[in-house]
DNA sequence: CCTCCTAGATAGTGATACTAAGTAGTGAAT
DNA sequence: ATTCACTACTTAGTATCACTATCTAGGAGG
C-alpha cells in the first residue's frame, strides 16, 4: 500500500511502541517486521528517526550489544512510561476509529429538491 | 478527547471530504458538525485550511451564497476527482485499520529464559 | 454602542514521515 | 585483494499537516 505518509502521522509512533512492547527488538529488525507487514514504503531512516525520538521521550530502555551478522544493535524495550504512553495511544486510535466508523456509515442525503 | 492532533494528521482530511460527501456544506457547520462528533478541539482556522487545501487540489465545487443569519457562506460539493479521492482514502484507511488491528492483538512473547 | 453569533481567511509554529546520504561490520563471490 | 551484498545505525534537510493566533466582516439583541 502506498501514499499513506499523512495517515501514519501519529500512528507510526505508535506502531513501533506496540511492536516493541512484545519483546526486546532493535531498529533493524523493526524495519523488516513492518515491511513484511503491508507497509512496503517504510525505510530504516524513518524508522530510526521515530525510535530516538521515542528514546528522547523517556519511553525506551537501550542496550547495545553486538550481533554475530553485522555492527553492534541498539535494543530497546518499554519502560513503565512507554507502557502507560501505549495504553493513552491505544485509547486515542479506538476514539478515532469509532468517529471513522460512525462517518463512513453516513450515507448521501439527497438534496435534489 | 484530547491530544488526536498528530493522529488526525491525513484522516481530517478524509473525514471533511466524507462529510462533504453526504451533502453540500460550508465551513462553519462542518466545524460545528465534528465538534458534536466528538472533536472537541477543532477549530474553525483548522477546517478553513483543510478546505482551501482540498478546493487548491481540485476535490470540491465551489459556491457562495448569501446567508440569512451572517455574511456569505461558501458551499463546497464533491466533484468526481473528489469523489475519486475519497474512495481511496476509505482504501488506505481500510488497510491501516487492519495492520493496526493484528498488532492490537500481537501478545507480549515471555523473553525470560 | 457593545456583545455575541455567524462566517471566512491567513501568517507563523511545531510535529512528523520521508529523502538522501553517510558510516561501519561481516562474509561471500570474483 | 577487491568488490558486492547484507546487516545496522545516524543525520541534515524537506514537505505536509494540524494548530495557534489574529484579523475582517455581517447581522441580531441588549
Amino acid at each position: 500500500m502506498q501514499g499513506l505518509t499523512e495517515l501514519l502521522k501519529g500512528s507510526l509512533e505508535g506502531i513501533v511502541l506496540q511492536h516493541i512492547s512484545c519483546g526486546e527488538t532493535y531498529g533493524y529488525e523493526i524495519t523488516h517486521y513492518l515491511i513484511d507487514l503491508g507497509f512496503e514504503d517504510i525505510v530504516e531512516g524513518t524508522v530510526y528517526t521515530v525510535l530516538l525520538r521515542l528514546e528522547k521521550k523517556g519511553l525506551l530502555t537501550v542496550e547495545r550489544r553486538p550481533s554475530d551478522l553485522g555492527p553492534q544493535r541498539k535494543f530497546y524495550q518499554l519502560n513503565d512510561a512507554g507502557a502507560d504512553y501505549l495504553a493513552t495511544f491505544w485509547k486515542k486510535w479506538a476514539f478515532l476509529v469509532d468517529k471513522m466508523a460512525i462517518l463512513e456509515g453516513e450515507q448521501k442525503n439527497d438534496n435534489s429538491k
